[in-house]
DNA sequence: CGATGTGAAGCGTTTCACAGCA
DNA sequence: TGCTGTGAAACGCTTCACATCG
């Protein structure tokens, strides 16, 4: 397997699981570039370089063997096991991210979750016990955990990135609206919706003119998201 | 103001707000490229070309003005007005979006919501009005409004997408985890956590070995997720 | 002198086009 | 014949390096 693979493909990789799930739901056995492409959005040339990086999985004048991909694709992702994680921050977000179903079948199990609020720490949240955050590191370590998911104010965040990497962390799925700092071989994950909303408006920005029916001075064809 | 703008750059542009505002607060006047760079984690060339394509906005031999930038790019992103939006799908998911603070003060107001499901029709959820999803069309086309964030389960979310487009709907912030299918001129960003841990394993997969000490076949240094 | 703005070089990703194989 | 796997071309983004100017 390559040592050096381009993280945009690492990043489609997961998109790839899901479509091929999909189509396995619904008895599909064979499929090629072509129509994984038209399922995914993207063309058969990406689907079949991307691939071409882990090795030849396909069947030349057939396509792909759904099962045997999905399997495959698994094994390269790492997730033939299932991966603990920790949570900080056990705030409106934190308890909305423990109590989301959408986790576990994925297999990332929450272990415990950890919050500096003496009020809270010692309940649980839909059967995750809540720490103290001092107690953080020890369990970390002890449990062997390397995936946390942040979910504190952006004002801390930073200062919890910190003991998370020093203590053994190496992915860090941030929800945190901030700028994390973190060393080479750490991965993070940036999650802010408010972000994706303000690149929309972006593009959105004086569409009301357009609306109006005022044929204005030609507005030149803007760039859109992509996807 | 250019009409070609790269995706990457304006994904880049709501970053550089938030660190602004921060230096701001912190009574921050004027700021380098360099500096920036620093509290963001990039190269001052990344952020002076970024910029450059809206125009110049810095002094040479001082760097920029950070007030005047924050406007700037307040402008330039459509942010000096604010956005009516409607959530579809009121499950557990969808009331986390409502009851989550942080979209209001950023001037995205969640105008209605709307559901399929009799049972919470007519309740108000963090006194946003549930109406039922036949009236969708309608209010979005009344109200014209331009942004849907979606929350519902990923089997009929293409479908719910489809009715979006077709009254008016021009950005899409997708929180059901699946394949967004869209026109030309349609924004669409899709949050997917699962998506998020599951590119991180990749880089975690087999880390154990490592830490067991076994100083087998040497490992080659693997690429790390940006950032 | 210090920092911007920017052409041009460098680099990484996507797309093309076709040889090779079932 | 049909579709994969893949070098090579094309493209787009990032980085460099420097002229420019307060």
């Amino acid at each position: 397997m390559p040592t050096d693979i381009p993280a945009v493909v690492v990043d489609r990789l997961p998109h790839y699981l899901r479509t091929l799930r999909l189509m396995l739901d619904d008895g599909i056995e064979v499929v090629s570039s072509r129509e994984l492409g038209e399922a995914l959005g993207t063309t058969p040339a990406q689907i079949r370089k991307d691939l071409s990086y882990f090795g030849r999985f396909g069947k030349q004048g057939r396509g792909y063997d759904v099962s045997a991909l999905l399997g495959d694709l698994t094994r390269i992702l790492g997730l033939e096991r299932s991966w603990p994680v920790v949570l900080v921050g056990v705030g409106r977000l934190g308890r909305a991210i423990i109590t989301y179903p959408g986790l576990t079948p994925e297999g990332f199990h929450v272990r415990a979750a950890f919050d500096a609020d003496p009020s809270i720490v010692g309940s649980n949240v839909d059967s995750v016990p809540v720490r103290p955050a001092s107690e953080m590191e020890r369990f970390i370590r002890d449990e062997r955990i390397e995936i946390a998911i942040l979910a504190t104010p952006g004002d801390v965040a930073q200062d919890v990135i910190d003991r998370l990497v020093a203590c053994g962390i190496r992915g860090i799925l941030n929800y945190a609206p901030m700028t994390p700092h973190v060393p080479n071989g750490i991965t993070v994950r940036t999650i802010d919706p408010v972000q994706a909303l303000q690149t929309m408006t972006f593009y959105l920005r004086d569409s009301e003119e357009e609306e109006d029916l005022l044929p204005k001075r030609n507005r030149g064809r803007r760039g859109n998201g992509r996807r």
